[in-house]
DNA sequence: TAGCTATATAGCCATATGGATATATTCTCG
DNA sequence: CGAGAATATATCCATATGGCTATATAGCTA
């Protein structure tokens, strides 16, 4: 689980692999679509879709003699999740909620 | 802006800066506390923070001769705001508002 | 000021990563 | 079956990363 983290938030680390994802949430696409938009080899896109894979952000189907590409949501909530743990962090909610409890059921937290 | 973007990402793709985040979430704490859980050098943590630091995931604070850690929110925001855009793939809410709105409001979609 | 504590920096090493080119594989189609 | 198209794999290279040990720096405290 901690090796998924890994794999997908490292997936994620790399701007060509994002603009992958960015093309892929347009819907499916062949390796030869996906690599056209980057100055980059076609070997260095499907290392790129491998590491995608892998990490399980993406999925490869077969259509005549192409792979085409389709995003896989799945792995993205996995890390929303763990990611979610912290949101308390960002606005005062949570503290809004402690304060709003405090009052109604008349306690105090310590 | 995908510079940051990709800094956060890779910092969050190892393990143990991970776990010095969930450490953070509970509240500030020096190197020396950070470090205890981990079989590794004080150094090997401390390069662990500045990767944590520079992606703006915490900040670093001074009280006498320590150097306490607090967590930094808002670098998670940036990702989470990213990753939102990706939201309506897990579920089929966006899908189920369409049709919700198609019988409310009496249209159909093409 | 001297020494102790807390942390940072420097230098070194092994492995991982991202790129390229060359080549292999797998289909499709004539 | 043979050729061409789409993609994958092999190899090689340069740089990045994560770890270690040794050492430097900064702030207390006697």
């Amino acid at each position: 689980m901690d090796d998924q983290l890994d794999a997908i938030f490292s997936a994620l680390a790399d701007p060509t692999r994002r603009a992958i994802l960015g093309r892929l949430a347009k819907g499916k696409a062949t390796v030869a679509e996906l690599a056209d938009p980057f100055a980059l080899s076609q070997p260095a896109i499907s290392k790129h879709l491998k590491v995608l894979e892998q990490a399980g952000l993406i999925r490869s189907g077969r259509e005549a003699n192409s792979r085409p590409r389709v995003l896989e949501p799945a792995a993205l909530k996995t890390i929303a999740d763990w990611i979610a743990d912290y949101t308390r962090f960002w606005d005062q909610s949570f503290d809004r909620l402690d304060d709003y409890l405090s009052k109604v059921q008349g306690y105090e937290n310590d």
